[in-house]
DNA sequence: TGTTAGCACTCACCTTAGTAGAGTGCTAAT
DNA sequence: ATTAGCACTCTACTAAGGTGAGTGCTAACA
């Protein structure tokens, strides 16, 4: 990935960049020279443009225009070049007031940070409901709601809410509701939450009614916590539409098709999630370049994507996908402090290393 | 908004406007002689066209162009000449699995319905999380998750689960959440949801430990309760970028960009909830066109918008937005069947009527 | 030897002009 | 009352020419 580019090249291709972000308009040799102040002619540069460009990190639309980077030029330039600017106080701010919002439910808190994500790096923010290998249940309760309905609430140590209707086949009394609910707290209490499931299958009670309901609850409860599990928070798709490389409406209509079917399961969470959970080092962002990405329909795309944190053992990804042409240092210093404020944030409210059991 | 229109007019109008709703085209006398058989040569169509443009059921784009349905065009459409078609079988098919995942939470099935609906319209479908006041409260509970926050857990008795996130300013034991359980309990049983807020804030013990619990819960509920009676579920909004009518990039975005601000608490929200609002009669839904919806960014579009019901007491609004040219037909018994599915869906498992106290 | 001025060349983009075609309104004939 | 015929209008398409931004190459220069 080294190119040992001469300290000239590397300033051109960092004006080339900073330029084609600004513009979207192909870079010839006489603007950088005019705008830039490297004090060269345009003959020189136009050198050093054909070198970056045999290197291959510059792209000619066609043989008389400007030059625009390659995903190659973006990767230099995130990687060596560029300045990672720090946040004004207004940003800051906006994001403090997410939490002066009092306490709030974790959904709302995730939903207003994907909004502030996006409003300020203008592109599209994703964030992943935060997931947890150590969550376990910490209360668990079955309320009839009519007499062949009643609702299972399941309470973690984390202070997530999941809630289930259920049908049953026999009427039921009410006095039987809190009897089983006694029985299920006692053999519940601790599991993990990820183990829910297998467990629920293997208890056998041998009483008929109790199997029944047993079994009622397993099959609600398969469909719906892997609703819950992969859902994600999406915000500002209409930023990437205003951006002239998705000018052309077909373009444009095949991406928020993507968006959208993804919108809680699909193509696009599939791959966020896929993505977010191959990353090691977790503790910061990592920046995937258009066809690094991997995925035809984001090939115009870049995506930034770490993770956040719940005290120690939850976690969560968050990222940002915009154009290739994005605002890279911008965008990876919003997020940054994003993932403090909301680790922060959150971490405050749910944090479960100061539990009582 | 009657028009006296000969048969024959009717007969034009009707062609013109399906003609339009099919290619997006302006449509021309000779297309309609030749391809509608009213045995009429395009001379005669020429004059009565020009009569139905008098009247403003037409507009023409330029002076030497075909004819446009105006609002008013589709508005004699929908209320005098268009036909209902039958849904096909495997259109019911479709809306009828819903059912079939088991049983579901609340969100999860009208999620899938939104989506179910955009798919089988073409449109943009919304449906709104049910309201009700006769809602009310079957169950509190304060849960602890850590030495400083709780968790608070309302349910009601249509099966509705909310949650709320709270924290306390003074540490406190789990055995003291398990008296002040009991007492708000007793308080609070048989509150309508809608009277939640107001009564928690009456309510005042003189034990200031107490106290300052209600009042964290009062804020913490404020701030919520509204943010989930509003939620609308928005599904298929990239099907409007398929429309020739929304080619133009800046259309789009702004268009985009009214549903994504609105997803959650305000444009698009607040205009369908006003809207459903004021319907008077709930049972049929009803047709708005263009700039009958009043919305500047909507001019362009149509609005089919009716409620569906859960037993007597619990209802939310349920609509599709296409472009004014639109297939008013399919779309109206597609929206028809739908709320009969899942007010019989959700009836079936949440109908409070037959519920024991 | 690295840099730059000069020059011929390329190619997208814009403007202009011309043409084809779909559609209209009007009039007169049926 | 209906229609055929005709002159007219306006958009959409195409072709041609001009403009300008940009390039690569070569030769001169410091």
């Amino acid at each position: 990935m080294e190119f040992n580019l001469t300290q000239r090249q590397q300033n051109i291709l960092l004006a080339i960049v900073l330029d084609y972000i600004a513009t979207a308009e192909p870079v010839g040799s006489r603007t950088i020279s005019k705008k830039y102040d490297l004090g060269l002619s345009p003959a020189t540069i136009r050198n050093d443009m054909a070198e970056l460009e045999d290197l291959g990190l510059l792209t000619q639309p066609h043989s008389s225009s400007g030059r625009i980077p390659s995903d190659l030029g973006y990767r230099n330039f995130v990687d060596y070049l560029m300045e990672k600017p720090t946040l004004s106080n207004s940003d800051k701010e906006l994001m403090k007031n997410i939490r002066n919002n009092n306490t709030s439910s974790l959904e709302f808190m995730i939903d207003q940070s994907a909004r502030v994500l996006s409003a300020l790096s203008n592109t599209v923010a994703l964030i992943q409901v935060p997931e947890s290998n150590k969550e376990f249940i910490k209360h668990f309760q079955l309320l009839p709601i009519n007499e062949n309905t009643f609702v299972t609430i399941v309470v973690t140590n984390t202070g997530k809410v999941h809630n289930f209707i259920v049908k049953t086949d026999k009427t039921v009394n009410e006095g039987f509701f809190s009897n089983i609910t006694g029985y299920l707290t006692e053999q519940l209490l601790g599991t993990p939450i990820s183990n829910l499931q297998k467990k629920l299958n293997d208890i056998i009670t041998g009483n008929q009614e109790y199997d029944n309901i047993l079994r009622s609850i397993y099959n609600s409860i398969k469909n719906n916590l892997s609703y819950e599990k992969n859902k994600i928070y999406v915000s500002g798709t209409s930023n990437l539409l205003k951006e002239p490389e998705f000018n052309e409406n077909q373009k444009a209509h095949s991406l928020m098709n993507f968006f959208e079917i993804g919108e809680k399961q699909n193509e696009l969470s599939n791959v966020f999630l896929a993505i977010g959970s191959t990353l090691i080092d977790k503790s910061d962002p990592i920046v995937l370049i258009g066809k690094e990405i991997k995925i035809s329909q984001l090939e115009n795309c870049s995506l930034i994507i770490g993770s956040y944190n719940i005290g120690e053992d939850l976690s969560g990804s968050i990222g940002l996908l915009g154009p290739t042409r994005m605002q890279y240092g911008k965008s990876l210093a919003t997020l940054e402090e994003m993932i403090k404020n909301l680790s922060n944030l959150l971490t405050n409210i749910y944090d479960v290393s100061n539990n009582f059991e």
